[in-house]
DNA sequence: GCAAGTGATGACAGTTGCTGTCATCAAGTT
DNA sequence: AACTTGATGACAGCAACTGTCATCACTTGC
């Protein structure tokens, strides 16, 4: 990580890395897949807290409500080290092939809640958009959190994005938004 | 797509492929960043109908239902090719190199779909959180389209899904699902 | 207390994706 | 006919990864 904000992702190869490490290259790769897997150590131990938090829901909980659960329960682990969130997110932003892997992390995520739904009796199909729609949720969420400065922490953020959808879903009752004009088409 | 579908991706060169079509593999990087790059040519114009239709939805839909829209749009355009999707789909969920190539890309449009909302004066976070929901809807009705065999067609399961999105997010009225015990933790 | 296994590391060598650079060549422009 | 322009080929080179073998510390069974 301090390399890949120093000089950037690109400008970093992995000889310097293994070097820093005071180890050798071929070493690097026997405990990282490839280069950027270095910055995604965690997302194993996210996986199973996620699973487990949505597997032992309460029974009586809906799919969502269940989902909500499992990520509150990320949110609340990952609540204390916003700083260090904030590090690694600003060296994936900054490179499209860091944003791919993580995109397929939280892909892998979506599926393997759809997985704990579906052993929890709902529906293939229900289960697999549930698990899409948890990930949507929890990426508008973590973004915010990580982008804001205020006070609000991450399973609040969490709590009020699942809101925000039920609101966006049920546009009857909700106050209409202020739209100005149509976009210029490009 | 030859090549890919026959011995599979990374058993492809960028090589042989140069060779097939009759030119360098030094010409091949200049018509595609990359080599994955070949399976997601269409992208951009798949992009432009999206936003288009979003920026063009009549003035008092909510964000959803323009959003909606815009997915419909998408979905009538893919609608007559399933096969092809069918091929595609294949090749890339066989490898997932092209999995991170494609999240990114549908990544993209969900930014692109959220900027337009801001144009259309929806707020940033809510205009945020609903490019996002879009793509998990339409990555989960694009799903069904291709691996199911029945009738349906996409822009119908793309609104079916969009139905069961709205379902999921007002619980209290919807006839509770079927669960019939919790999953085993792994 | 020693031999045999085990697991992590180093040391190469090799493949492949990708880039920089320059020459060539066809086609249109003045 | 000279001149630009754009696409291509022909190298050369870097860096990410992989296969393979030797070494070496550490444990384990006897």
């Amino acid at each position: 990580m301090e390399l890949y904000a120093e000089r950037g992702f690109e400008q970093t190869t992995v000889a310097e890395i293994a070097e820093r490490a005071g180890l050798t290259e071929r070493t690097f790769f026997r405990h990282y897949a490839d280069k950027r897997e270095v910055l995604f150590g965690g997302a194993d131990q996210l996986n199973e807290l996620l699973v487990n938090a949505v597997a032992y829901a309460p029974e009586a909980a809906t799919p969502l409500e269940a989902v909500a659960t499992g990520l509150e329960a990320v949110g609340a682990l990952l609540q204390g080290r916003r700083e260090f969130a904030r590090r690694r997110q600003a060296i994936i932003s900054a490179n499209p092939q860091l944003q791919e892997r993580e995109l397929i992390k939280l892909a892998s995520l979506a599926g393997a809640i759809a997985e704990v739904l579906r052993a929890r009796g709902v529906a293939g199909a229900l289960a697999g958009l549930t698990g899409e729609l948890a990930m949507a949720v929890f990426k508008a969420a973590f973004e915010q959190w990580v982008e804001q400065a205020d006070e609000r922490e991450l399973p609040q953020v969490i709590r009020e994005s699942f809101e925000e959808m039920r609101a966006l879903s049920t546009p009857r009752r909700q106050t209409a938004p202020a739209r100005r004009r149509r976009a210029a088409a490009r």
